[in-house]
DNA sequence: AATGAATGAGATTTCATTCAT
DNA sequence: TATGAATGAAATCTCATTCAT
C-alpha cells in the first residue's frame, strides 16, 4: 500500500468491501463514493479511471501477496514446510478476506482489459514460481518426489488449493475453509511425499 | 438441446460464440440479434429474458456433460481408464469450446443470481461425482491409492484440469491444451495410482 | 352485442375480464391473445386495432347501458321507483362487473383519443338526460322537490354513485356496494323527496 | 414543496403541466427531461425512479390540500361556511390546475403500485374527514339537517364536486368551471340546509 | 382463420465520466 | 479537495402492429 495517499487507500479498501458483499459486477463509482460518503466525481480526484481502481486493487494484492511470500521464504525451514505454510497462507488469507478470491478469480470479469488480466495472471506466476522453489528444495532434499516436475507439483497443489476455495464460496461460505483446507493439505502431503 | 426450438438452438449457438469471444460481460442481447440479423425484441419472441438465455446455456452445457460421462460410464472399463477419459473428454471439450470454460468459470458473475449459480454450482457437483464414482472403481480394484478420500482425490484432479484451463485462458489460448493436460494426466496418474 | 362475430365477442369478453382483474393499464394484445389461447395476429384478423376493441367495449357498455334504461322507463312506475331502479341496477352492474367501473371512470386514460373519451362522455350523457328524465317526471307528480333543477339533481344522484363506486375500488372491493349503496339511496331520497 | 430542491420542485411543476396537457400515460421521463432541456439520465440526479417523482406529485397535492383545508378550518366561521369555502377552494384549485384533476382522479393508472393508490386513498380520506368535521359542525348548530349522516353527506357533496370537474374535462375544459360549480353549490346548499 | 417471425418506436434505468464552481 | 449538475452510450424490455405462409 505504498505510493497510494490515505484517501486512495480509503477508495481500495472500500471497494475490496464491496468486492466481497457484491461480487466485482457490482463494483460501481456510484456504490464506492456512496460507501466513502462523498460524491463520484470526488473519486475522480483520486484515481483517473475505474481500471485504475481496479489496478490498485490488484497491486496491492500483488504485493502483500509477495510480502507473505518473502516471509515465508526467510523462515528458513525445509522446503516441505515452506509449501505448507504458503497452502495455509493462502487458505487464511481468502478466510479472512473474502474479496481476494473474488478479485483473484476474477479473469473472465478483467479479460476485457490486458492491463488487468496481466497483473492477474503476474499474480498467479509469482505464486506458482514461489511454489515451484519451495517444491524445488524439498525434491532437492528427497522429501517430495522426484518423479513429477516441480512445475506439474505447483499446478496440482494450487489448482486444489484453488477449487476449494471456489467450493466455499459457491457454497456461499457454508464451511470452514481452513479447516477443511487443513485435511486437504493432508492428503496432498501424503500424494507428494517421498 | 432437446426442448429448444430451431431458433432457440441458434440464439444459443451465438451467445457462446460471442461469450468465447469477448466474454460474458460483453454478451448483450443488440449483440446477439446483430449476430442472428435481426432487431433485438426479435430475441424476446425466443427467450423471456436475458437471463433465462444464460440458463439455456447452462442447461446446454449441463445436458452435454452428462451425457459424456453417461458414455464415459457404459465404456466399460476400469476405474482409472474412466477418470482418464474424463479428465481428456474435459479438455477436448474446453478446447473446441473455449465458451464452456468462459460460462463454467464464471461463478462470480452468477453471483448475482441464485438460479445462475445454483446450476453453476449443480454442473460442478455433476462432474465431481462421476469422478468420485470412478476413483472409487479403482480403489476397490486397487488401482488407485486407498489412503486418499475419493473426495480428495477428485478435488485435487479436477483442481488441476481446472486451473491448467484457466492459464490456457489467461495466455490467450497460446498453448496446445490437450497437449499439455496430456502431460499433466501422466503426473496426476504417477501420483495417485497404486 | 350484436353486430359482432362469436370471436370479436370472445375478445371483448375477455378484455373486459382483463381490465377487471389488472386496469385498463395492463391491457395488452398479449394479454388478450394469451388469454385467448391464440397469438397476438390472430387478434387483428378480428379487430382493426386495439383501438377497435376499446371502442368495442364501450359500445357493449353503451347498449347494455341502453338496454338497462329502456326497461326501467318502460317499467311504468312512478319517477321516484325509476330513479331507484337505475340507482339499484347501476349498482348492481357495478357489483357484478367491475370492470364496468374500470373502463367507465377511465377518462383519463381515454383522453388520448378522442374517438374513446367521446364514448366515455357519450355513455355518461345517456345516463344523466335518463336520470333528468325520471326527476322530472317525479317533479311533475310532486314527489321530487321543485327548487332544484333536474340537471343538478341528477348531477348530484350520479355523483354520489358514482363516488362511492369509486371509493369501492379505491379499497379493493373490501365492502358491499350493494349493501352501502342502499344506504345512501336512502340518504338521497330523504334530501330530494318533497 | 418542502423538503424538495429546486430542481426537484422544477421537476414536479413541470410533471404536472405535462399531465394537465397530455395525460399521466404520456408522463415519460424523456418528456419531462425535454421540456427541461436536459438528458434523461439527469432525472435521475434527483428522483431514483420516476415512481418517486409521481409519489412527489402526490405529496405535493396531499400537503397543499391540507393547508387549503388548515386554512379554512381556522377561519373561525359557521360550519356551513367552512363548507363552502372548501367547495370553492377545490373549484378554484381545479380550474387553476387542471393537471390536479388529472391526478387526483387517476386511480385506475395508480392501482398498479400500492403505494400511489394509497396516497390517492389517502388524499381523498384527508377531505372526506375535513368535510365530515365542517358537517358535523354545522349540524351541531342547526344549520344543517340532521336526519342524514355526516359521512353520507359528505359523500354526496364530494361526489357532485367530483362530476361536475370530470364533466368539465371530458367536455375540454369548455365552461367556467368555478361558476357551474356555484349553481351546484347553491342547489347543494338547498337539499342540505335545514 | 390463424401462426411464426419480426419490427419500429419507445420506455426506464445504469454507468463511467466531465466540467464549472 | 470536493460538489452539483449533467451527459453519451448503452442495456433490458414492452408494445402495437405487419407480413408471408
Amino acid at each position: 500500500m505504498i505510493n497510494f495517499t490515505d484517501r486512495q487507500k480509503e477508495i481500495i479498501e472500500v471497494s475490496i468491501k464491496l468486492i466481497a458483499e457484491k461480487g466485482i459486477q457490482r463494483l460501481t463509482i456510484k456504490n464506492i463514493s456512496k460507501n466513502l460518503g462523498i460524491t463520484e466525481p470526488a473519486i475522480y480526484r483520486h484515481f483517473e479511471s475505474k481500471l485504475d481502481i481496479l489496478l490498485a486493487i490488484l497491486s496491492y494484492f500483488k504485493s502483500s501477496t509477495g510480502a507473505a511470500l518473502e516471509r515465508t521464504h526467510s523462515a528458513g525451514r525445509s522446503g516441505i514446510e515452506k509449501i505448507e505454510i504458503m497452502f495455509f497462507t493462502h487458505l487464511k488469507q481468502f478466510a479472512e478476506k473474502p474479496a481476494l478470491a473474488a478479485v483473484i478469480f476474477s479473469e473472465e470479469i478483467f479479460q476485457n482489459d490486458k492491463r488487468l488480466s496481466g497483473q492477474v495472471a503476474a499474480i498467479m506466476k509469482i505464486n506458482m514460481k514461489a511454489m515451484s522453489t519451495f517444491i524445488k528444495q524439498a525434491q532437492q532434499n528427497d522429501k517430495i518426489r522426484n518423479d513429477i516436475t516441480k512445475e506439474q507439483l505447483s499446478l496440482i497443489i494450487m489448482g486444489a488449493l484453488r477449487l476449494i476455495v471456489t467450493k466455499w464460496r459457491l457454497s456461499d461460505y457454508s464451511f470452514d475453509l481452513e479447516k477443511r483446507g487443513a485435511d486437504l493439505w493432508k492428503s496432498i502431503k501424503k500424494l507428494i511425499e517421498n
